[in-house]
DNA sequence: TATCAGATTAGATATAATCTAATTTTTCAT
DNA sequence: ATGAAAAATTAGATTATATCTAATCTGATA
């Protein structure tokens, strides 16, 4: 996506184009190891333009409620952000944490019994277990 | 689960079954509205026996790593516990931001070639829409 | 150009989780 | 039973993460 499709996709959603809130988008853009806010606001501050970290926060917030950022849904006390592209699902290591993307393919819903009365807007999947650099180690407590 | 079956399940994973780390277990098993560590420790407290905040929070990473309750997945800021009893997925509201059981059912694994050198042990389903209470509003951001 | 809503800022504050070091409890060999 | 060692608990300090506050800046537009 290049700056001015940036640009337009921020003010589609009723946002004006800051260099602030620009950066943060295009760094999500380029970035997709799901970041943490505070791993967002240092990479943002290594260049021009400068941005506090309320703004960081501020500016996360907005492009998460215009719906063009998501907040991923993972345990860690940080909050990971990932800019909507494709759609994909998620990979948790047991042992890094670290979050990687699966490629998307549908999955099931749940049946209208299980569901009840609530709204479906979307489902993603979360898979567990040792990405490719923890897989060898057995015992992640055992150094080795 | 009676208390005799907490205590047993407790010691099968290694674990003494003092007072503080089976009422941590207890309330869990008993509540399924995956409280938060926060919740634990004021719902522990209430009655006897007390337990120190430290306490709590060590007794809830002993219980995950042990393997008999699962920190779940989601967005907000403060971890949200779950005792492992029968698998579900999860539905969380866009509204409230709670979380919600839905009734397991199998899904697909991905494909060998996008899983890679992963080691993949367990996969779960994450639902987002509104849940029952908020259903009727459409926008959020409208009060009513 | 004057106005005003939106955006940004530094720093204070709030919230969640972990660490520390002292103490208490339990286990177990004797 | 007794004493030593291991495990668990504790209060309070500390760290990490996120949000709030109030002042200032920016840019669109009347």
């Amino acid at each position: 996506m290049d700056a001015e499709a940036i640009k337009l996709s921020l003010e589609e959603s009723g946002l004006r184009c800051t260099s602030q809130r620009y950066a943060v988008m295009a760094f999500l853009l380029e970035h997709n190891q799901h970041p943490t806010a505070a791993e967002i606001f240092a990479a943002v501050n290594r260049l021009d333009p400068r941005s506090s970290r309320a703004t960081t926060y501020n500016n996360l917030r907005d492009l998460v409620q215009a719906g063009l950022v998501r907040e991923v849904a993972a345990e860690g006390r940080a909050a990971r952000f990932d800019a909507k592209g494709m759609r994909h699902h998620h990979f948790i290591c047991d042992g890094c944490g670290s979050v990687e993307d699966i490629e998307w393919y549908d999955v099931p819903k749940p049946g209208s019994r299980s569901l009840g009365k609530r709204i479906l807007r979307e489902c993603e999947l979360i898979f567990r277990g040792r990405c490719t650099r923890c897989a060898p180690r057995h015992d992640p407590r055992k150094a080795f």
